[in-house]
DNA sequence: TGTACATCAGTGAACGCGCGTTCACTGATGTAC
DNA sequence: TGTACATCAGTGAACGCGCGTTCACTGATGTAC
């Protein structure tokens, strides 16, 4: 078998993924805090009783969705943030990143878009948690750039949560739009740019420069 | 009795107002789509049947809610547009308007926040409507001032809607500070000061000036 | 390699409970004359 | 002003149903020798 993982554990972990697709899939027409640990099992093909092999409660589950749904746009952020070019073609081709995430993980946006002020409190604390540690990502980066010279740590604080807020926001308004729909994607990628460039010129006269 | 309303009717409108109350309190711990209407009378001491005279089912008492929400959010938006001074005076006394409204509207806010993206659609449908307005409201008061000139539409719309989402953001922070702290509100005003005179100055080199 | 025992992911039945909705009703308020 | 009838906000009982949780269990996988 496998070196690291026997087959039993393989199949337990077959089991919990299962249960976090069905989650995530149920969480589309309603808010964790009305998901039903039944209607969860009953969508895997699982007893309901087996649920608690894998999670104390549903509350539980939402927490590991939100490790999931913050990975895969950890890695968005971080291509982002990687990007070396002039203002302009940095936002353009940030937007399509964020774009084309939306397409990919349109369930896992949804999720963090819907709970991340939701009813359930340690998954708003998790998702909390997480988007501080982006923001941190994110003024390291900025920190860096010539551009932020002589910024005051607070100021850079405010910069990358404004970021972090924005891409969410944008992610969020694509994820909102009708499926396939390129004429409204083209409108909120439009909006999307202008207000990242704006937000950059603020950016580069905010020392009175 | 009064010229304009019966006493039943006057009943019947207190009635609903108390369903209204205790929905929006008992959301304070979970969203609208797990939210129950034999929860809700049961707070208010009324038959579960009752509620049925007031509202079709909870997503519509949800509607009300957006509307009594928006409403005070509204003035408090109008307030902020009416200021006339420097940029920085306007930016303070906003988001001095700002944490007073959370602070007597916390449960408002929160329901916002909590169901902008959340899992009833009417109730989502109706709150994107009353923001949309909001915006249009704002993007008609920045394209009165000097600044202004020479901004597209679409400039004009993206600059309102980037206001008003941060105006929300800030009113959100606010609201998720723990209740009588001023410190964290001041770090919560500090930040949002920040933010938004960056979008300031933003707007001011927006056409290249 | 084979055997005997341990582990534990998933089962299936059972429980008490609160849910949303329906219905015929009651009695205070409203209206017509 | 008084009377007879209409309206309708709120009642209380009943319904079928799905919920979360518990429990002893089964049988495949894992381990020790």
């Amino acid at each position: 078998m496998s070196h690291t993982l026997g087959v039993r554990q393989a199949q337990k972990l077959q089991t919990r993924q299962a249960l976090l697709d069905a989650g995530l899939r149920l969480l589309e027409n309603q808010s964790l805090s009305s998901l039903g640990l039944r209607e969860v099992t009953r969508a895997v093909g699982v007893a309901p009783a087996g649920f608690y092999r894998h999670f104390r409660d549903i509350a539980d589950l939402g927490v590991a969705l939100v490790g999931e749904s913050l990975g895969s746009l950890h890695a968005m952020i971080q291509a982002i943030l990687d990007e070396q070019d002039d203002a302009a073609e940095v936002i353009n081709r940030s937007v399509d990143v964020i774009a084309r995430h939306v397409r990919e993980h349109r369930a896992h946006i949804r999720f963090i878009a819907r709970e991340r002020h939701g009813g359930v409190k340690p998954v708003r604390e998790a998702i909390a948690a997480e988007l501080g540690q982006f923001a941190d990502e994110v003024g390291a980066a900025l920190g860096a750039q010539p551009l932020s010279e002589g910024w005051s740590a607070a100021d850079l604080r405010m910069l990358s949560e404004l970021y972090v807020d924005r891409m969410l926001m944008t992610a969020t308004a694509f994820m909102e739009a009708p499926a396939e729909d390129p004429e409204a994607e083209a409108r909120i990628a439009g909006t999307a740019r202008r207000q990242l460039y704006l937000m950059h010129l603020g950016r580069q006269h905010w020392l009175g420069g």
